[in-house]
DNA sequence: TAACTCAATGAGTATATACTCATTATAAAT
DNA sequence: ATTTATAATGAGTATATACTCATTGAGTTA
């Protein structure tokens, strides 16, 4: 009976599993950089047990981070289901961007020092907002709604206004507010306004 | 006879001077966090020198920040000098971009885990093209030129546009090549058109 | 010239942190 | 009941790196 597993390998599997929901709530709070000793402390297992688990830090990383990608992925397949509107999909785009501002916060800003495995996680997310992206707005274009525009460039004109409010959160929201929360609204609406005729 | 000054003087004026360029050098090809035993090795002075002329590896950091935020500076201001037509300006502005693209990069990727104190200096970099900018929009608005926009907002399309392009560009560039070399004429182009009415 | 001052040195210290491994306690197999 | 396998432990190792300080040797002053 080869699915019959003992307390042994129950257990290896929960603590290992217990690691990594640690590690991904200490991540949102900490970022991506925090010492394995920190999420050892905080899982409540002795350092060494991390790397019983896991062989790098790195690993452990790759393996939250790809959990997180997981999640926000699937919310992201979602935009399709009725949104061939421009504002609609961006206002559903930036909504999900928001419920999840504190792991795009740590990302954008860490990305450059994280390990190349990881960084690939966010190309894959950001080709799935740009398909339906690139669909809305030749949508739009047709209906003589919207500007003729590369939808190259669109694209990456709304994501560095939204990455660029990410990255620099504090200065846009001194007070640790959500800046997606405070900024939705006028974030779409310009960026509308500079995509209709 | 105040203003005499010995050998001694001089050798330490220069040798403070030549471990800031060595920095700035240092900080351009391999970032702001390189550590002080390689500013040392490369500028051929020993490890302790380095802290002899500034108390932390931060006062260092930000005494050659705020030299090429000076440098970098000093050629924004010159912005004004005739450029109230927004694409004229764009265009030089993100000439001045490109000239100091190995700058602008490191910093949009370090700046988070840069010192408060030098965070500032981007402040005001970005406080002196903004004032440009700002003319540059009202008038093409006056003339019926340009869309009726928030000067904030627009501003901080533009600066999220090359910021995304910088903070990607092995993505963009992937051979090393400069992105905004490369990407400047799509750039602006784009970026003119959904500023045009 | 002798005494003194100080810029520069570099070996040494302190700290952070990833990763190792001998040991332990308990589950599993005999 | 005894032996074996292994999950977990935590003290220990290796490395990186900011910063210190006693020492040196050349410049300055008396």
């Amino acid at each position: 009976m080869e699915n019959v597993q003992g307390k042994r390998q129950l257990q290896k599997v929960a603590t290992r599993e217990h690691i990594i929901e640690t590690a991904m709530l200490v991540y949102l709070a900490q970022g991506f950089s925090t010492p394995t000793n920190i999420i050892a402390q905080e899982a409540g297992v002795a350092h060494g047990t991390i790397f019983v688990h896991f062989p790098t830090r790195e690993n452990l990383l790759f393996h939250a981070l790809e959990r997180f990608a997981d999640n926000i992925g699937e919310k992201l397949h979602g935009l399709s289901v009725s949104n061939s509107d421009m504002e609609v999909l961006i206002r559903a785009h930036i909504e999900i961007v928001g419920e999840n501002e504190a792991f795009y916060k740590n990302l954008i800003r860490e990305i450059s020092s994280l390990p190349l495995d990881t960084r690939s996680l966010l190309v894959f997310l950001n080709s799935i907002a740009s398909h339906h992206f690139s669909i809305a707005l030749q949508r739009g274009i047709e209906d003589g709604k919207l500007k003729k525009l590369s939808v190259h460039m669109a694209y990456n004109t709304w994501l560095g206004l939204i990455h660029y409010y990410l990255q620099n959160s504090e200065f846009f929201s001194p007070n640790g507010e959500s800046v997606i929360e405070r900024y939705k609204d006028e974030l779409v609406n310009s960026y509308i306004d500079l995509l209709k005729k």
